[in-house]
DNA sequence: CTTTATAGTTGACACTATCAACCTTATTCT
DNA sequence: AGAATAAGGTTGATAGTGTCAACTATAAAG
């Protein structure tokens, strides 16, 4: 319980959060890491994704992005056909197994997150949302504006 | 900027919050990661504080722990004394370096807290320190008592 | 048609988290 | 007291995450 400073704030409740997710993850019998399903998630919902649309779109590393997907293509769930637009890149889609895996990866999310908000009114969570996100894009904005 | 899921708020959150405290403890000249600053943070907040007694007021694996404060022993942040009460453990303290750091580290932490929250009101982040800390009880609870 | 930029891959490394095995000291039970 | 068991702490192994730099190949600009 402890401390009552952001750091640590943020920290259990990423823990708590990352934990219980991986359990409703096993639940469901899909046996990927959280960064694996993250991607697999851009990937199904960004339309003609490339590896780059998802490393900018959820402001990863490109490199990581590159192992999570062949970890992707190495299960199945997704497919890479080359890009007629251009010769560089892959255009990204899942395979019919990564829209299963999808829907219980959204059952899993879905029962994490009644988990989590069950004492909670929608009120509070739409406002614990919207501080979220403004504390993200303080930061966020000034950092790309300045570059 | 994408998904508005709490996962991806959570994960983008954290993600921004720690390179933002990370710079700012940079900043401050020092060169501690992330972990070992929480547990120094552990030494410092709790009184005659043992490696097990940290371990579970963080929630944090035991052997985590074991190694953080080795680092911090050897950056003499922090000194080890015999527990006169169980000859297993260690009583944990800080020394005038490690206190010096505190310093530098609260500085930190709260200029990353002015970034992050300065278009914030005091009520709306009381709230949403309540509503993470409804999340985090909600399972650690739980947890607990079906153990 | 050379220079420069972009998409993606690979290697290397630091940090975080977790589990199991183990050693030492305490506690409990008989 | 002595054996069995538990608790504090350390170590090794392994999986996952995040970041940087170097590199290949295509594309775009001059």
């Amino acid at each position: 319980m402890s401390n009552n400073s952001l750091s640590e704030t943020l920290h259990q409740l990423m823990h708590t959060y990352t934990n219980l997710l991986l359990e409703g993850i096993r639940q469901q019998g899909v046996e990927l890491s959280v960064t694996n399903i993250r991607t697999l998630k851009g990937v199904c919902y960004n339309p003609n994704s490339t590896a780059l649309s998802i490393s900018k779109h959820m402001q990863r590393d490109k490199a990581q992005i590159t192992r999570a997907l062949n970890d992707l293509l190495a299960a199945e769930l997704i497919l890479k056909t080359d890009n007629p637009l251009d010769g560089r890149s892959q255009l990204l889609q899942l395979t019919s197994k990564g829209e299963e895996v999808m829907t219980k990866l959204d059952a899993a999310e879905e029962w994490t997150r009644q988990q989590l908000t069950k004492d909670l009114s929608l009120v509070e969570l739409a406002l614990f949302f919207r501080v979220s996100r403004t504390m993200i894009d303080n930061v966020s904005t000034s950092k790309t504006t300045d570059k």
